[in-house]
DNA sequence: CATAGCCGCCTTTTT
DNA sequence: GGCGGCTATG
């Protein structure tokens, strides 16, 4: 059947990566070769004879396309073949299709602040208070809409109380200011795809008709609007092949639906499904630690993890002092690690919250090993590259107000406030957008006639790189640093970083420029929007990778640390007064942990800088349900020998628990026992809760008074 | 109109 | 502890 060697592929994958026609579902533990399946299909669905432009693979971050390119591409070529993020997916479709979908092709895309200031300004023009409605949560919900497709008429419909009922006006009154300002934000993405495929059958049969073949990594972490965008796609054949891990969902905050995946079957009655458990990458030390934790989650379908390798040494859990003593070991045993022939490469340290990693960079830096940060201070995000890249969008999309407001005094050219809120007006009145206003600034009689000079002056500035605005980027971004005098201002206060960041920027669009068939200036917007900080980890380099836990998402190392385990931070506080959010905390752990193919350290600090103070801390439960024997904890070098003495031993009672028996929480209050489970230290206790809440809790955390009867 | 400095607010994870 | 927005001052 093939020309290429399959041999070290085991018989299950062969069986997924072989199958011809019709849905297929690999469940896959960690480590088991999900996405390798999915590569290898594409090739061997090419060599079955299947014409690469007609298969279209999705991934869940742009880094994981670019491997999974790269890696089809050194099995067989496949030029055409569409392997991309949703999201990347979804421009493609709403350019072309942009009429039928009701926008415009060049289409602004707004990241989290540009939607951030957005939903301010929607807030006020609903006369609502931001004190009452927080910009950065009313995102979050309007977010939260958009991923289950429900659009602002449905919402308003739908809505009964007064805050739902406001809600209702904001996120109308957002939509509308998107529309105006000809721009998407990154659920827009999805849901304007999702309901143009609904509704559209003729689009639906084109694209299912050009992709015959689907094939998702990481389904477990869909949303319902990918959901629906993947359901229309393959309307025409239903040859859908996903693979995932329920145990690995970690994107339930951002929509992610975990019943996408359990419930492919029903979705799709005659798939088949195929299950790899044996795990090739980590020790079996590392996986029972894993199964044990993973096994405490309830809402799960047990599996185990099958190891193929041979035994490693031991995983270390190690308490440090604070933080500092937590970074400089870490330093100190990679040093060790070094000395010893590994490469700095081969290493990664994971915590949960991005600010975790400064006393890591300090210590590194301090002890001279060299590192990268995994999504730090998001480059994008940076002032001035924002403030160049709205002088970008400018160009492509006239009707940009956010990004137009953004870059209209800056660097200062004395249009201030008043000026430009007279525009502003003006436009409202012309009902006009704010660039056309700006345009006709000597119609506007409020304006004096040193401000209508220096409008004059920028317009025509803008008019003039407008006029540049065809083929390649680079040139362009150069000529826009200089000609805006942003580069001026930066060297007048010397400020290099912000130079140096936008040379960055120049570069990156000088690839852009020799990578792409035909370069555009839009095209090359809207790709970067959708671009992360995760997607600019260079592998090659010989560094120690710092990220977040859910940045290690789809990676391996041989040498892992994950710092942090402690009562708020994993699991996260923000967790802690709900089941589901607990179970995905610990998933993300068990992520952290099956990242590790060797050597595996987990750390926590007694003490540790919280909110700008120094907080004492509390021991994870993950530590206790992995079996950790505060006892015999491993110590840090630097410790003192009563180091561990007073960790803090979670709470424990004797006493044994009969139903409907009374007892009280310190959180959720009086209710009563509905189940007791005696599993010794691992003991559950499922209790009703007065106010109606059924919650099951480990009975050593659980703190539980009882009250006499 | 520009700038500096202060106050108050938020603070998980990311396409 | 960090950032955005507001205010007072030049």
């Amino acid at each position: 059947m093939s020309r290429h060697c399959y041999d070290n592929l085991t018989s299950s994958q062969l069986q997924a990566v072989r199958h011809k026609e019709g849905p297929l579902l690999v469940i896959a533990g960690p480590g088991s070769g999900k996405t390798r399946v999915i590569t290898y299909r594409i090739a061997a669905l090419i060599d079955s004879g299947v014409n690469p432009r007609n298969i279209c693979a999705i991934t869940f971050t742009n880094k994981a396309a670019e491997e999974m390119r790269q890696r089809t591409f050194s099995l067989v070529p496949n030029s055409g073949t569409h392997i991309s993020t949703f999201h990347s997916l979804c421009v493609r479709i709403l350019r072309r299709y942009h009429e039928q979908a009701g926008i415009r092709a060049n289409f602004s895309i707004y990241s989290e602040s540009e939607q951030t200031t957005c939903i301010k300004n929607a807030i006020k023009e609903c006369e609502l208070e931001t004190g009452n409605f927080p910009p950065a949560r009313t995102r979050e919900a309007i977010s939260t809409l958009k991923n289950k497709l429900i659009d602002s008429e449905s919402y308003k419909e739908q809505a009964e109380d007064f805050f739902t009922k406001a809600l209702a006006k904001i996120y109308s009154r957002y939509q509308h200011l998107l529309q105006v300002n000809n721009s998407l934000d990154f659920d827009d993405l999805l849901m304007k795809t999702a309901l143009l495929l609904e509704k559209d059958s003729d689009i639906r049969k084109e694209l299912s008709n050009r992709f015959r073949f689907l094939l998702i990594d990481e389904y477990q972490d869909t949303n319902h609007a990918q959901y629906c965008i993947a359901k229309n796609l393959v309307c025409e054949h239903n040859n859908i092949c996903v693979t995932g891990d329920p145990d690995q969902s970690i994107y339930r905050w951002r929509g992610a639906d975990i019943r996408n995946i359990l419930a492919f079957e029903k979705d799709w009655p005659d798939a088949v499904v195929i299950k790899l458990e044996e795990n090739f990458r980590s020790t079996p030390n590392i996986l029972s630690l894993a199964d044990r934790l993973i096994a405490v989650n309830q809402n799960r379908k047990p599996k185990t993890l099958i190891p193929t390798k041979k035994n490693g040494s031991d995983v270390s859990i190690i308490c440090f002092d604070d933080h500092n003593v937590e970074s400089q070991g870490i330093a100190e045993k990679i040093i060790e690690l070094s000395k010893s022939g590994i490469s700095l490469r081969n290493i990664a340290v994971f915590y949960r919250i991005n600010s975790a990693s400064r006393p890591l960079e300090e210590a590194f830096i301090k002890n001279k090993i060299p590192y990268q940060i995994v999504r730090g201070v998001e480059f994008y995000n940076r002032k001035e590259i924002r403030d160049i890249l709205a002088y970008l969008k400018i160009l492509v999309n006239p009707q940009d107000e956010v990004a137009c407001l953004r870059i209209i005094n800056t660097p200062a050219r004395g249009i201030g406030k008043s000026s430009t809120e007279r525009i502003l007006a003006y436009a409202a009145r012309k009902k006009i957008s704010f660039f056309e206003a700006l345009k006709k600034s000597a119609d506007v009689s409020e304006l004096s006639n040193s401000s209508k000079i220096k409008i004059k002056v920028f317009v025509e500035m803008l008019e003039s790189f407008t006029a540049a605005a065809n083929g390649p980027v680079a040139p362009l971004v150069e000529r826009v640093f200089v000609d805006s005098g942003l580069e001026a201002s930066l060297k007048k206060g010397g400020d290099n970083d912000a130079i140096e960041n936008i040379n960055e920027l120049i570069n990156s669009a000088a690839v852009y420029d020799g990578q792409s068939q035909e370069p555009s200036l839009l095209d090359y917007l809207q790709q970067i929007a959708l671009f992360s900080d995760a997607d600019s980890y260079d592998t090659a380099q010989d560094k120690v990778a710092l990220m977040t836990l859910h940045a290690a998402k789809g990676l391996e190392f041989d040498n892992i640390f994950i710092i942090g385990l402690e009562d708020g931070l994993l699991p996260h506080e923000r967790s802690s007064d709900n089941d589901d959010e607990l179970e995905e905390e610990r998933r993300l752990f068990f992520v952290g942990i099956t990242r590790a193919r060797q050597f595996l350290q987990i750390s926590y600090a007694k003490y540790r800088i919280f909110r700008g103070q120094l907080m004492r801390t509390v021991p994870s439960q993950f530590l206790y349900e992995i079996g950790v024997d505060f006892g015999k904890l491993q110590k840090s070098e630097t410790a003192e020998d009563d180091y561990c003495d007073d960790i803090e031993e979670p709470y424990r009672i004797e006493a044994q628990f009969t139903s409907n028996q009374l007892v009280r929480h310190k959180k959720f209050g009086l209710g009563r026992v509905k189940q007791f489970l005696e599993m010794g230290d691992n003991s559950t206790i499922t209790i009703r809760f007065d106010d109606g809440r059924i919650k099951t809790l480990m009975l050593k955390y659980a703190n539980l008074e009882v009250i006499d009867t």
